[in-house]
DNA sequence: ATATTGTCTATAATGTCTGTAGACAAAGTC
DNA sequence: GACTTTGTCTACAGACATTATAGACAATAT
């Protein structure tokens, strides 16, 4: 698990348009005013979020994003998963890849990083954007 | 957190040198063949566990490497923040870092992140050589 | 028409990761 | 004292990720 910007930047647009509801648009604009960050590389993280059923948007005057379903069904898991990458703390111990590292050799090792693991994704998994609002 | 090989590889390191004990030296040479790693990058990372007095070295014949204290004072959470940073999974929630991102402007998502900080350097402070041997 | 908004593709500066190269220094062996 | 065996040090470098930026284009509302 390492979470950048990606990750970051999208959990708080997609926050942001949860608390917002999703009678209207919003403009990608005030979200980037609200947090300060930049409207160009928020954009091309959006693209993404909208490539993957994350949020709807409408071009034009009165258009923008927001969120595709409502925000108890968008855990963090889901959304970091797709900006950043497996929740693990190494591959050596993701579900995701298989990986032939050194590590495998010490077991004991890999059980306390897969404890890790499993409890990041196990809290991440069950936190939506319903309880950040 | 963010586990390179850096981490990895040290950790690996320092185990193979815990269950050898402290009678006598370590070749490198003996460690890379055991995990089939670059023995010119594990002499990288061995040399930044020197300056941090994880373990002790003698040159020439019969030279090599040992633990510079019994493997159960040794923990994880020293070994990784050493090589690869502060645990905590983004500098927002870091002990060791201020930082200013937007993030701060959302309170629950940080008390979230905090809480796996927590969880992992907790588990990564008790967590020594000793246990992995 | 015009202004407003998102879309798409390309580019780029900077830093990190994962090493490699090679000369050098010290310790033991014969 | 010569030689072999080990660690030490400094520099470099390719690949990739991070964090954006630029600019032309497409659609929508008024």
């Amino acid at each position: 698990m390492k979470l950048t910007t990606k990750s970051e930047y999208s959990i708080l647009a997609l926050v942001y348009l949860a608390r917002h509801g999703v009678k209207s648009y919003v403009k990608i604009e005030d979200i980037c005013e609200e947090y300060d960050i930049s409207k160009k590389y928020l954009e091309t993280l959006l693209a993404t979020l909208k490539r993957n059923q994350f949020v709807l948007t409408k071009r034009g005057a009165a258009g923008g994003y927001k969120l595709s379903k409502s925000a108890d069904k968008i855990c963090l898991a889901d959304i970091i998963r797709l900006m950043d990458g497996a929740l693990a703390p190494t591959d050596s111990v993701s579900e995701y890849f298989y990986s032939d590292t050194p590590l495998l050799k010490e077991k004991k090792i890999l059980k306390e990083f897969k404890e890790i693991r499993d409890y990041i994704a196990d809290k991440m998994e069950r936190l939506t954007l319903a309880e950040l609002i």
